[in-house]
RNA sequence: GGUCGGAUGGCCGAGUGGCUAGGCUCAGCUCUGCAAAAGCUGCUACAGCGGUUCGAAUCCGCUUUCGACCUCCA
């Protein structure tokens, strides 16, 4: 693979070069969403930056396997409390079965996908899909020494895992501090030490969601369904693991021990997070009660927006900021964004456009040589840790030269064809295929375009009458539903909707 | 309390030891019957205090301040 792809690995807190384990292929596994609720703004985030990476990776040439969980069994555990299933107890406040509730959030999740145009994942295995695995997986560590029982439980040793292996490193904390900072138990604990985690959760009788197990009737804990099935289908060693920073601990470092333990080496080769969008300065989430859904954002409908926001409006809101920076959520930020995109895509639409004159040399070989390098760095910026921030910043140096061009400021014989040709294929590979950006305004058809004809038509004759109360009332009627028309130069007119 | 990461102009945001980031907003101009769009021009920056350096917003230290994780979280 000819590249010089560079990515921060949050393991080895660097950039390092990426190679991947078999050539020619990626390995990617990003954790996906816990479908007991709506999808929200923060999660559009991870699966919009990791829909670039594997983007990327395909442009380069790399067949990419994508797979993406869907966490559907909702095991969580709550320390100093009974063990409780969110998924099964949601579902009752609901009155739905639980699987049918899984099924409607993970469709509203795939409706908000679609939206963003993240492409689909290869594999989107489920929790509940993947018992078995987990089990044998859980069987496995229990053999090697590293788990124990209690009372049909199953917990990870992590006092003991920690005395061999580097626990923590991802995370970058202390496990002494972990293990110290021990609170009174309340009975009900059955664990060696605060920090040993759950594989296996014996289920109490009220517990819907329950499976067979060596252990007794339970669930598995949060973190093995990741490890199973990326091993099952990654192999149990593999390129790129992503998600959210705030799944860096415990869930991240957990997948380490476990896959350490029951594979005897570490699982993944490049870890990635990204960073969290925040509102008003603090992460949006759940546990502060401050998200807003994506239907929310789609419609405006949410008390904090000023308006509805396009999903292509909250793709270029995202890539304009590296992935490892906080994003602050603002409606400011988003009209600008949305201001922003609109002009860069008509930008694209004019280069589309444009018909290069065919001269093999630039009249002005220094705005050549310019557009020529602009056009190289969006692979050189994208090659440095995913850095879309600064391809946008380029396309907007690019877009004023691409507007004069059509404006009759510059001639396009300026500059050569075959740089015009790179600028066009680059501009449109980097937007289209590797950001993933697509038009945001209302398609135009067939049967529209003739009745906008029908009107531009009466509209160019009232204007040549001089008739500008009329040519005035077309334009403004058509621009109060929705329409805008513009006069161009060359005296044709264009409309565009939205 | 522990660990880690930020503080950039009206707003959002990149980035680097010396070279205009970029976007949005605002003002002026060109074009236009008028608009819109587009183009041109202009406007505010690198939290504070020390230090290293020929030179730091960029490196180091301290201070102030915000946040993330340590519990479910993308």
């Amino acid at each position: 693979m000819n590249h010089n792809l560079k990515l921060y690995n949050s393991y080895t807190r660097q950039k390092e070069l990426f190679e991947s384990i078999v050539p020619g292929h990626v390995g990617l596994y990003v954790c996906g969403p816990t479908v007991s609720g709506e999808s929200h703004l923060g999660h559009a985030r991870p699966y919009i930056t990791f829909d670039v990476v594997q983007r990327y990776l395909k442009h380069l040439g790399y067949k990419v396997r994508y797979v993406r969980n869907i966490t559907d069994a909702g095991h969580f555990e709550e320390e100093g409390r009974e063990a409780q299933d969110k998924v099964s107890e949601k579902a009752k406040l609901e009155k739905l079965e639980p699987m049918e509730m899984v099924q409607k959030y993970t469709n509203l999740f795939h409706y908000g996908m679609r939206l963003f145009n993240n492409d689909e994942p290869s594999i989107e295995p489920t929790a509940t899909g993947h018992i078995i695995e987990q089990q044998n997986m859980i069987q496995t560590i229990i053999e090697k020494g590293f788990a124990y029982e209690v009372n049909g439980s199953v917990y990870f040793d992590v006092a003991k895992y920690a005395a061999e292996y580097p626990y923590g490193k991802l995370s970058g904390r202390i496990l002494e501090d972990q293990l110290e900072t021990t609170r009174e138990l309340d009975g009900q604990d059955e664990k060696r030490n605060k920090a040993d985690f759950a594989l296996w959760k014996n289920a109490p009788p009220e517990h819907i969601m329950r499976w067979n197990s060596p252990w007794g009737e339970g669930f598995p804990g949060w973190h093995i369904e990741c490890s199973a099935m990326s091993a099952k289908y990654l192999g149990d060693m593999f390129d790129i693991h992503g998600g959210g920073m705030d799944l860096q601990f415990p869930h991240h470092e957990s997948e380490i021990a476990q896959s350490t333990i029951a594979h005897g080496h570490e699982p993944v080769k490049y870890w990635m997070h990204n960073n969290m969008i925040t509102i008003n300065g603090k992460k949006m989430g759940k546990s502060y009660n401050n998200v807003i859904k994506l239907s929310e954002l789609f419609s405006g409908n949410h008390p904090i927006l000023a308006q509805a926001y396009h999903p292509m409006v909250i793709r270029f809101y995202i890539l304009q900021t590296h992935y490892r920076s906080t994003l602050d959520f603002s409606n400011e930020a988003l009209q600008g964004a949305e201001k922003a995109a609109k002009r860069l895509w008509e930008t694209y639409d004019v280069l589309n456009k444009l018909a290069h004159p065919g001269n093999e040399t630039a009249a002005d070989s220094e705005l050549d040589k310019k557009i020529a390098t602009w056009v190289a760095e969006f692979t050189e910026f994208m090659e440095d840790d995913f850095n879309t921030a600064k391809i946008i910043a380029n396309m907007f140096e690019l877009a004023p030269v691409i507007n004069s061009f059509k404006g009759g400021q510059i001639q396009l014989n300026a500059i050569s064809k075959a740089t015009f040709e790179l600028l066009k294929q680059q501009f449109a590979a980097f937007l289209i295929d590797i950001m993933g950006m697509q038009p945001f305004q209302g398609q135009s058809n067939d049967k529209l375009d003739s009745v906008m004809n029908v009107l531009i038509d009466l509209r160019k004759d009232a204007k040549k009458r001089k008739d500008f109360a009329l040519s005035d009332e077309i334009r403004n009627k058509l621009s109060a539903a929705g329409i805008t028309l513009k006069d161009e130069k060359d005296g044709s007119m264009s409309y565009t909707l939205g």
